[in-house]
DNA sequence: ATCGCACACGTTATAGCATAACGCAATTGA
DNA sequence: TCAATTGCGTTATGCTATAACGTGTGCGAT
């Protein structure tokens, strides 16, 4: 499963969010955009679906932004979970994967009968920069 | 550390979520209190955040919701990460601890001198009953 | 007792995040 | 050629959350 070729907005769109240090909201990306025409929220959103559905991008439920997968190459969407640990001080993110907890968790909706469809793991708190 | 007494305004929006089926947004509960006088998004928002420092109630990230704790007694905070599957279809929620998980995902941060403050860790599926 | 402080509350306004609904253009494949 | 699909642009709207102001109440320290 290869990602397809992007589109001009999505390309846009990709590497906004691959050059940026940390974590986007959509209307940041929006606003470092408007010189290439973008005008409306919805041309980011659709781009983001896109690359979301491509496994490229990352969206961060508890601080509504979106960033790059940290591994572009590979499609993320063929790791297991994905978790991220988010500097609340310098807005930085490390992206993870575990197996071990992939697994726990797996096996624990596994028995509950529960169909998992997409997951986020969130932690919230000071990277060792900051964390002074 | 035990829960102060709430106010009523704090009560109202507990009882609330804790008749409720599933989880609410902050709206829905204000409407569901506007013929015990609330108006405003803010008398609601007040009051979940008390709500959530006691640890009675917990938010949902990834769907802008709030839920009450399913072990109100037990003081949540305590226990270590939480964890929720919710039903895309129904709605509902199950809550689950797993010190596996927990330990496993501590122990990575620690790794990365990261001090973790708060977590999220949410699975969207579909539950047994509507997974058909 | 009264002053000062902390806290809950009420209200209005505004900021920030996300999608509905319309129409057009380009591409593809039957 | 026609129909279906996909991306795009625009306007409008809805949902989520907080800022900033002022009021009232309880309570401890002087």
């Amino acid at each position: 499963m290869t990602t397809p070729v992007l589109t001009k907005n999505q390309g846009l769109v990709f590497d906004v969010l691959t050059r940026a240090e940390g974590p986007l909201s959509a209307y940041t990306i929006l606003d470092k955009l408007r010189d290439q025409g973008f005008r409306a929220p919805l041309q980011v959103y659709r781009a983001l679906d896109k690359l979301l559905e491509y496994g490229v991008v990352h969206r961060l439920e508890s601080i509504n932004s979106f960033v790059a997968c940290a591994h572009p190459h590979e499609n993320c969407h063929s790791h297991g979970l994905v978790a991220f640990a988010i500097c609340e001080s310098c807005g930085q993110v490390i992206e993870f994967h575990d197996h071990e907890v992939d697994h726990r968790l797996m096996d624990w909706l596994k028995s509950q009968k529960f169909k998992a469809e997409k997951s986020t793991i969130e932690i919230r708190g000071h990277c060792a920069n900051c964390a002074a």
